[in-house]
RNA sequence: GCCGAUGUAGCUCAGGGGUAGAGCGCGUCCUUGGUAAGGACGAGGUCAUGGGUUCAAAUCCCAUCAUUGGCUCCA
């Protein structure tokens, strides 16, 4: 019996029933057999190993593809397991998958420890079982035998996985003196796996419930070639020079206090610059959108957030009402911005024609986050958000909704955001009684977000069960320095805070009509958008936003004077400038200057100070020869410009 | 909140049961310079906090607090 294999380039090829993509690897080269991973057939992940029996399309996975390094990693977690097994008798195992970079198991130690100093003979010793070349053995086995193996080893968390598996569907892979229940697939044998490196440590709820047993994570990653290991580190080492925290303090933007409180950040006066030359970019940018400012207070009655419905949800979970001392009257710390733009709205009777109505305000809010969860300026307690409200008709969402896509593109396009990832959140659903309102607004909403997107040609991903309580959301996702994922600006449909908050208009047939609210921050907060621009260009702002954008440099003490005529001159250019005035040679100036990011120096001597002009230097470019202080302004003023399209 | 790690000068970090260390930064003085580090001298620390062990603790032990990597959560 012969059957056809398909390859991705087109090409068929004739082989006998029950060949394997290893063999039609061999059969491309040997250099390829060397390097297959697994294998996808008929667009399945599976063993390279394994027979095919029938005409089928198959892609021959190798390092460079994703799922070949998954593969690899879930086999590497495997080894991991193998390798801990030796050093820790009893341990118990949960789950081991693949992840992003690398892998994790997650076990059971019972009362032994392991820390990372532990690290060093672990991975010695999976490098030593990897280098046995223990091929990746598959066996099927019924959910009795399956059940009486881990029963044997007294495995309850095997136990309880495979207490959900439908018996025939199981299988469990076997390398060297280690046997897991899994699904597959695996790579063809340890010897693939030729640098390990343990990452972390970490505890993590079984099932990912905090009720359940905390369990051990142990965190890993291995690749085909010590080179790329190399690599790798070096990566992660660049990647920590962005953290926002290191420069933040290191370009003295913020700063946290014991006193005021963990994850309420202090902005030093270069932060609050740059925050405010990105507030004052935003309200142009919306002033021209058609929104108008609005103004509320930072606390607000108890009633509101019962009436919001977000007292219910979150009551016990915020920080805690605020008492009057003689009324008894309670105030909450206001969580967010929307229940007080409901009473503004409220404020006046609304005529179809004043719709869309959009209430914008730098609201700061007041979050409690675990203690844990903290971080930086990306979780935080207290933050600012660029917040605005859109009260407008039914038939206006969609439209609205676009607009609002249409000014988060811009602000992301001007600040060169361009890996962005654009994600529908809807409900879950399993569990429809996380969320309140009506289905039928549920499904008015899901459909405008998802038609809104899909006209504005966006490429999204969809995420069930990630919506809001009250509504479905578009969210603008970007990973930080170390490869985390934030949400950054957000739009969210809500259907249900004006029903709760009996937000009416007048219509054109001269009766009361419910309006839809559009939820929506294109920077999501201020705090966690600076945080994230700083990594995003580590440190290098755009010229507008540079706290400091010119650095006047002296050759000598002689010219100061000079270097001052230059800096008024400047400050009437409205050029944030700053002089040297230290006693050092010009290279020593010129090299602070450019190891603090400073986007323009001026050299300032005997010439300039006599001509009336200044030698222009720009960081990480060099000299741009003379200007007079005026050509030099025009010149800065020019870039500016254009960065920001006008 | 839970599990792990860390906490020494303004910053980055070394050290370690018996006078507290380096580099950078900072200050003073010398030098007055031309496109990425001039020189000399100096100031700065109850070694996170509180207990314990010890003749003696910054060092060992315990607790607390903070920071940090995860987990859970995230209007």
């Amino acid at each position: 019996m012969e059957i056809q294999i398909t390859l991705p380039d087109g090409k068929k090829k004739t082989y006998p029933k029950g060949v394997t993509a290893l063999d039609v690897a061999k059969d491309i080269s040997e250099g390829l057999a060397r390097n297959v991973l697994a294998a996808k057939v008929d667009g399945n992940v599976m063993d390279a190993t394994l027979p095919i029996n029938d005409d089928a399309d198959i892609t021959l996975l190798t390092w460079s593809d994703d799922e070949g390094k998954s593969t690899m990693w879930h086999s590497s977690a495997h080894l991991l397991a193998e390798a801990l097994q030796h050093f820790y008798p009893g341990i118990k195992f949960a789950i081991g998958p693949p992840i992003e970079n690398g892998f994790y198991y997650d076990v059971d130690l019972g009362n032994q420890q392991i820390s990372d100093k532990d690290f060093a003979k672990i991975e010695q010793k999976m490098l030593e079982l990897a280098r046995e070349k223990n091929t990746y053995i598959r066996h099927e086995i019924s959910k009795k035998d399956a059940l009486d193996y881990y029963k044997k080893k007294g495995d309850e968390y095997k136990l309880e996985l495979i207490d959900e598996l439908e018996d025939g569907t199981i299988s469990f892979y076997e390398q060297g003196g280690f046997t897991d229940l899994c699904r597959g697939p695996h790579i063809p044998n340890t010897g693939f796996i030729k640098a390990v490196k343990l990452t972390s440590i970490a505890g993590a709820y079984w099932r990912g419930d905090e009720k359940n047993k905390q369990l051990t994570r142990i965190y890993g990653i291995t690749f085909p070639k010590q080179k790329e290991l190399k690599e790798y580190l070096e990566l992660l080492e660049e990647a920590q020079k962005r953290d926002h925290r290191k420069l933040g303090k290191e370009m003295g933007l913020f700063t946290f206090s014991q006193k005021v409180g963990m994850g309420l950040p202090l902005w030093l006066p270069k932060g609050a610059i740059l925050r405010e030359r990105l507030e004052n970019f935003l309200k142009l940018a919306q002033k021209k959108a058609g929104y108008l400012p609005v103004i509320t207070p930072h606390i607000g009655g108890k009633e509101l957030y019962v009436t919001s419905g977000h007292y219910a949800k979150y009551g016990k979970d915020s920080f805690q009402p605020i008492h009057t001392p003689h009324e008894g009257e309670e105030y909450l710390l206001k969580p967010m911005n929307c229940p007080h733009h409901c009473e503004l709205f409220n404020a006046e009777p609304r005529s179809y024609k004043d719709l869309p109505l959009r209430f914008a305000e730098f609201g700061t809010v007041y979050r409690y986050e675990q203690s844990g969860e903290l971080h930086g300026l990306t979780r935080v307690r207290g933050f600012t958000q660029d917040d605005a409200h859109i009260f407008c008709t039914p038939e206006q969402v969609k439209e609205e909704f676009k607009k609002v896509i249409d000014l988060v593109l811009y602000i992301f396009k001007t600040l060169s955001f361009d890996n962005f990832i654009a994600q529908v959140s809807l409900r879950d659903p399993e569990d429809r009684e996380k969320y309140i309102g009506s289905n039928e607004n549920w499904r008015k909403a899901e459909t405008a977000i998802k038609e809104a997107v899909e006209e504005a040609g966006l490429d999204f991903v969809v995420e069930e069960g990630e919506a809001a309580f009250y509504g479905p959301k578009l969210d603008f996702m970007v990973r930080d320095a170390i490869g985390r994922k934030w949400q950054l600006g957000t739009i969210q449909v809500d259907y249900n805070l004006p029903d709760r908050f009996e937000l009416e208009y007048v219509g054109s047939d001269n009766s009361k009509h419910r309006p839809v609210m559009i939820h929506r921050a294109p920077f999501g907060s201020m705090e966690r958008f600076v945080a994230v621009l700083i990594e995003h260009c580590a440190g290098k702002f755009p010229l507008w936003l540079m706290p400091d954008q010119v650095k006047i440099l002296p050759v000598s003490d002689k010219f100061n004077k000079y270097a001052q005529e230059v800096l008024n001159k400047l400050n009437n250019y409205d050029i944030r400038a700053l002089v040297d005035e230290r006693s050092e040679k010009v290279g020593r100036k010129i090299r602070d200057a450019e190891v603090e990011k400073m986007p323009y120096m001026l050299i300032v001597g005997d010439e300039e100070a006599s001509n009336g002009t200044v030698s222009v230097r720009k960081q990480g470019e060099g000299d741009q020869g003379t200007h007079t202080v005026d050509s030099f302004a025009e010149l800065v003023n020019n870039e500016i410009e254009a960065l920001l399209g006008n």
